[in-house]
DNA sequence: AGTAAACTATGACATTTGTCATATAATAAG
DNA sequence: CTTATTATATGACAAATGTCATAGTTTACT
């Protein structure tokens, strides 16, 4: 079994506040599990009985709109937790969470989590933290919904891509999402998107081949936001 | 001065879980404040040394777009606190708070509030599950915007202020806003706005006096929304 | 009370976005 | 390797929404 003191993902999420004999416990009572591209680690509605680690692969969480369509409300990866509000609310999951990728993840137990809450103060400002920072990123992401139009939502997102997940060797958007993924983020019609895309294309700010996307001019890419 | 332990309004917030002597301390530290209609309690950007506790009145907490228009985020009435997450994540607010009534809010500094999250871990645990539920409502809102469009969220914040704010003796909505902030919160053009307003008068859905609208068909509005 | 300012309302029109149809390209399954 | 399926792309058109202009109403202020 891996060892959670020696797992470098848990610098970047709340469970960096843990001290080493609390890490060592929860070796002990942690479950990995890998996840399939396309498979969900836990849908809507669904009891959650813990937390997720996400150690590998990228997640989106999404939440099912009465139109029928998925809205992408965030993307998820390394080091970041799963399941946290749920967890806390003592509620059903409000989003699913499926991987975008193949993932490897770590399900902590409830239990072990609410004993650290209870003994651990830095653990639980620490998560506290990581639920305000999830709420001020749903705020501006509820603005730009709001305020920005597609065109202005889809350079956006290319730039979120591109800072968030970074690019590959040949300067690709690392995390290839499909057309209908995206248009998923934005609030938008898959059709609406691919035909922005190919705009962006015509005016040489991307370069489209297949799923992968290209940013060539991040200056003119930022000018279209305002 | 008024007293802390006696305020009935402490219930409605995150605040209930503070002891007696917990209270009586808060007595002695906080400052009432009254705050006219349209005036700010704090803005964007601005550094907000602690909580409010809203006693009475109506405000709308909003984010500056791009576009330079405000939208409003969320409205927050008697009992919830105003700043948790900027004091929590020790940053500068991330939403102005503006009273859209007359208010009464009291002020508790930063230092009190983080001597109760190190002596009270209920505390701690009650301000986490209002931090989950305003993000679970950012990320409901936000699924709206991207999925819904106009006429529906009109529809749904017409229903949500009569749900969360009630009706008057004339069965008006209690809460007035102007059009434009009702277009503020759906995320639409003032016009638009009132177009649509025009449009479910003619369909004898709801009924305009001015300012004052009320309600007349709930189920008709529901089935608008799905 | 009277005037200025702000708010509400509506028309006309442009722009944006969604929907449906269809074609091509890429991928998965046998 | 071939076929079925899915994803991407684009046209044509309809519907939704934004913008600008203008007029009537209400509110605020002196």
């Amino acid at each position: 079994m891996s060892k959670c003191e020696q797992c470098i993902v848990r610098e970047f999420s709340a469970l960096k506040a843990l001290t080493k004999d609390e890490l060592i416990t929860m070796s002990t009572c942690k479950t990995a599990i890998t996840i399939k591209k396309g498979d969900p680690i836990f849908v809507e509605g669904e009891n959650v009985n813990g937390v997720f680690c996400v150690k590998s692969g990228v997640c989106k969480m999404t939440k099912l709109s009465a139109n029928g369509k998925d809205q992408i409300v965030k993307l998820t990866q390394k080091g970041e937790l799963l399941g946290q509000r749920s967890l806390i609310s003592d509620e059903p999951a409000n989003l699913s969470a499926i991987a975008v990728e193949d993932m490897e993840v770590c399900f902590i137990p409830k239990s072990e989590i609410i004993g650290f809450f209870n003994h651990n103060n830095a653990f639980s400002m620490s998560v506290m933290k990581s639920v305000c920072g999830d709420l001020k990123e749903a705020d501006e992401t509820l603005v730009n919904l709001a305020q920005k139009n597609v065109k202005e939502r889809l350079a956006q997102t290319l730039l979120y891509l591109d800072e968030k997940f970074g690019v590959s060797d040949d300067k690709s958007l690392k995390l290839q999402l499909s057309r209908e993924e995206i248009a998923s983020i934005i609030g938008t019609a898959t059709e609406s998107c691919i035909r922005l895309l190919s705009e962006f294309k015509k005016l040489g700010l991307i370069e489209l081949n297949g799923k992968k996307i290209t940013i060539l001019d991040r200056v003119k890419l930022k000018r279209i936001i305002e």
